[in-house]
DNA sequence: GGATACCGGACCGGAATGGTGCGGATTGTA
DNA sequence: TACAATCCGCACCATTCCGGTCCGGTATCC
C-alpha cells in the first residue's frame, strides 16, 4: 500500500483539469463534470487547494476557480502537502514527544533521509506533466530523477 | 501524511534488531524487550515478515527467529511490501475494473511513474545502513536518486 | 510426555477517511 | 435595490481500515 488517500488522487484529477484550460475560469460544478469526480466533493478539495495556495477562486455570480500559477511549476508534491500536510513517512516524525521508544531509536534519523527521498520524487512531477497522456516514450529507469525534475 | 502504517514502521524497528544479531535467534518475547514493541505486536509482525519471505522461524522450545538473508541485501522497500503489500501509491492501481474516471485517466500512466520513483527511494536503504545510527554525514541532496539506489 | 515457542486464524474497539449538508458571505445582474 | 449565482466555513455521519488482543493448534527440545 503506502497509499495516498483517493481524495489526494481526485485532487490532482482536479489539477490536471484545471491545468488544461489556464486561462478560464471554471466554477465547481463545471469542474465536477469534467473531472468526473461528485461535486460535493470536488467543491470540499476545491477548498482545500485554495487555502493550500494552490488555486485561485472567484466569489459571486460567474465565480470559479483556476490555477495560482503556471502548471509547469505545481510539483504533485505540492498538491499532496496541501492536501494531506506535510510529507513524512513515519508517524514520529510529528508527535515529537510521546515516543515510547525513544532510546533505541537508531533509525529514526535514516528515516529522514527516505521522506526526503519520497518528497523528491513527488517534487519531480509537475501539473503539466500530469496533464500530458503520456510524458514522452516514458523515460527508461536509468535516467536520474533529479533531471526530470528540473526539465 | 502519506505515512506509512504504524506497524510497517514498527516492522522495520525489528528487523534492524535482528539485524544487529544476525548469527542468534531471537524469540518474540525477547525481540519485544529489545524493540520496545509490545509482545502481542512483535508477534503479529514476524509472522508476515516470515511469510514474506524476510525472516525465517524456528519452531519448538528455543526456537525463534532470525533473517533470512544478510542485513545488505534487504532493503526498505522488502519490509514494506511484506508488510503493506506491492507499492503503490494509487488505488486505481489496484482495483483494476470499477473505475468510474477511466475515461478521463491521462495521469494514470504518469502515476506509475512516481510509484516507481517512490519504490526506488525505498529500496535504496537497506537494513544494514537502518541499523547503523546515521548512514555517514548523510548524503546531500543533489545526488540523483538513481545513485543511490544502485551504490 | 511435558514445556516451550511458533502458526494461523478470528475478533474487537477506536480512529481516520470519504462523503454530505447547511447557514453565511460575496459578487454580478435585472 | 432585490435576487440569483457561487464560493466559504463548519459541523455532521457512516463506513472502512488499522492497531491490538486472544485462542486453539502444531512442531521441537529436554
Amino acid at each position: 500500500m503506502l497509499k495516498i488517500a483517493k481524495l489526494t488522487d481526485y485532487g490532482t484529477l482536479l489539477m490536471t483539469t484545471l491545468a488544461l484550460e489556464p486561462s478560464s475560469v471554471l466554477n465547481a460544478q463545471e469542474l465536477a463534470v469534467r473531472s468526473h469526480v461528485a461535486a460535493p466533493t470536488v467543491a470540499k478539495l476545491l477548498k482545500l487547494l485554495v487555502k493550500g495556495g494552490l488555486v485561485e477562486s472567484t466569489r459571486g455570480a460567474h465565480g470559479g476557480y483556476r490555477l495560482a500559477r503556471d502548471a509547469t511549476t505545481i510539483t504533485v508534491a505540492d498538491v499532496v502537502t496541501a492536501l494531506e500536510g506535510p510529507i513524512a513517512i513515519t508517524a514520529c516524525a510529528l508527535h515529537g514527544g510521546g515516543c515510547t521508544i525513544e532510546g533505541s531509536c537508531t533509525s529514526r534519523s535514516n528515516w529522514r533521509l527516505i521522506d526526503d527521498a519520497v518528497r523528491d520524487a513527488l517534487s519531480a512531477v509537475t501539473l503539466a506533466q500530469m496533464a500530458q497522456p503520456r510524458t514522452r516514450p516514458k523515460f527508461a529507469k536509468p535516467v536520474p530523477l533529479s533531471a526530470v525534475a528540473h526539465e
